[in-house]
Formats: C-alpha cells, sequence, structure tokens
DNA sequence: TTCATTTGACCGTG
DNA sequence: CACGGTCAAATGAA
C-alpha cells in the first residue's frame, strides 16, 4: 500500500516536472513564433516542438503505465455507466412526454477524464444533446455525445467554459470511443485521448479564440473532419511517430492492443433504427 | 429531405 | 425540493 502509493508520489512528480518543462518549451516556441525574422538560428522551433513533444510523449508514458484515474484524481469506482437507453414503448402520458421513468440513471460511474483546452476541437465527431446552466458558473455546461451513438459509441462530453478564463474550456470525457478512426482523422490511442495532448500545441494566443466561438462553430469542424477525411491531422502524427521512433518512445506509448486497434474499425455503419 | 442544434420538460439523486 | 443529466419536439441549416 505505501510502497504503491509511493511510486504514485513518483509518477506525479515526474509527470508535473515534464508538464512544466513542455511548458517553458511551449512558451520559448510561442515567442519564436512571434518574430520568425529574429530567428538567427540558435535555437530553431523545429526542435523546440520536437522537445515539446516528448515531453508530452514522456508524461503520456507515465500516464498510460498505470491508472491515469487516479493521477488525475478522478472517481472510478467501476460500475456501469450514466445514461441507460430507454427500454421501449410506454403510453401512459400525454401525447408530448413519454414515460421516461426509469430511462436513465445519474451518477457517472465510468472513467472520466478532465481536460482544459483553450478549444473544444479533439478530432473526435461530437453532437450536442443538451445543455444547462449550472449554479455558481457564470457560463453553460454543454452536454455532447459521440455523433456515432447509434452505432454503439458511448462516448459522451461535458463542456464547461472556465469562469476565471473564458479563454478556455474544461472538458470531461465520460466513457471512450468504440466507433474509433472509421470516421475520423487516423491518430495514436492511448489510455487517454492522445489527440488532446496534441491540441495543447495550439497556442491560444495564436489563435483568435473569442467569446463568439460557440459550441457550435466548434462542432462543426469536427464533423467536416468526420466528411472528407482531410489528413492534417495524419501528417501531423507519422510526423510525431517518426520523430518518436528515433528516441523509442513510440513504442512505449502505444501498448500493444490498442496498435493492432487502430487498423480495425469496430463499428459497423449500418443504417441505424 | 436530412441532419444538427436549441430548449424546455422530465427524471433520478442527494 | 433543488440540482444536474438526459430526452425529444421544434427549429434551423445545408
Amino acid at each position: 500500500m505505501s510502497i504503491l502509493s509511493e511510486t504514485l508520489i513518483a509518477k506525479r512528480r515526474r509527470l508535473i516536472g515534464e508538464l512544466v518543462k513542455g511548458k517553458k518549451i511551449a512558451a520559448q516556441l510561442q515567442t519564436l513564433l512571434h518574430k520568425p525574422l529574429k530567428n538567427n538560428g540558435s535555437v530553431s522551433a523545429e526542435d523546440l516542438a520536437v522537445k515539446i513533444l516528448r515531453s508530452f510523449t514522456e508524461t503520456l508514458s507515465v500516464l498510460s503505465s498505470n491508472e491515469t484515474s487516479q493521477i488525475y484524481g478522478v472517481d472510478g469506482d467501476g460500475g456501469d455507466t450514466g445514461a441507460s437507453a430507454c427500454s421501449e414503448e410506454s403510453e401512459k402520458k400525454p401525447a408530448r412526454v413519454k414515460d421516461r421513468r426509469g430511462c436513465y440513471k445519474r451518477g457517472r460511474t465510468s472513467d472520466s477524464r478532465k481536460k482544459v483546452s483553450p478549444t473544444m476541437e479533439d478530432g473526435y465527431a461530437w453532437r450536442k444533446y443538451g445543455q444547462k446552466n449550472i449554479l455558481n458558473s457564470e457560463y453553460p455546461r454543454c452536454y455532447y455525445r459521440c455523433t456515432h451513438k447509434y452505432e454503439g459509441c458511448k462516448a459522451t462530453k461535458q463542456v464547461q467554459r472556465i469562469k476565471e478564463d473564458p479563454n478556455l474550456y474544461q472538458t470531461t470525457y465520460f466513457d471512450h470511443h468504440t466507433c474509433t478512426d472509421a470516421m475520423r482523422a487516423p491518430q495514436i490511442i492511448v489510455d487517454s485521448d492522445p489527440v488532446e495532448s496534441l491540441n495543447l500545441l495550439s497556442f491560444e494566443s495564436k489563435i483568435p479564440w473569442n467569446q463568439d466561438h460557440t459550441s457550435r462553430s466548434m462542432i462543426k469542424i469536427s464533423s467536416s473532419a468526420k466528411e472528407e477525411p482531410k489528413h492534417d491531422t495524419q501528417s501531423d502524427m507519422s510526423d510525431l511517430k517518426s520523430s518518436l521512433e528515433d528516441s523509442n518512445l513510440w513504442q512505449e506509448i502505444v501498448p500493444m492492443e490498442q496498435k493492432s486497434s487502430v487498423d480495425a474499425p469496430v463499428w459497423d455503419p449500418k443504417t441505424r433504427s
């Protein structure tokens, strides 16, 4: 027990160290991007990018080597997923409202992962199904589920703008995508969504995020990525992969069974009922 | 016409 | 009863 917590503490230290390092290098890269002419060759943007990637890669490898939920401090007491589908027909209520008693449960007991990002874009196609004003929160919370819910993908997420910094969004992911890459750009699959970590490379100050970046526009981006598989992400990923292969980190990050799942979409694109 | 978003109602939990 | 998560009709966009 104590040994376990010690290793956890060590891992946490290592993670924090890596993240701090990555943040510093990212800041350097940011200034470099702002004044590219001043790049007299001391440090190239590419070098910095590689360093950042390495730092985040290291972080991911630590995360994927053990329970991420513990490190994130997220609940994960097992049990089944929050909402469950309505069972069947029931006509005990007025036409407008069907009887939804027992249709869903609360309490998200499945694994959840939190992420703070300047963008809601994460490479997946999401469909908004609700929005609520939350007590003591200035901004509403938006509820999304995977577009391919009807193919069996149970992934959902909640997005909420952060009160202290409205440019940032806190996204909480529930469940995992089972629709994999059939409808989105290919990517590495790690325990927690790897694309999220790559999104960290999109610098907030470079992107004109203003308050008009609503969920709507972000979702549009998601679905367009689905419809025409542009492979920006893919080329990014292959760059990343090739740079990582040099350092043998790639093998560490991608567990065996997940590597094989990349080219084996599990969802079946059938017509939904 | 199809598909996504909006929005108010419904429902379970604490 | 309040709150938060979900549903589904209405509405809008392509």
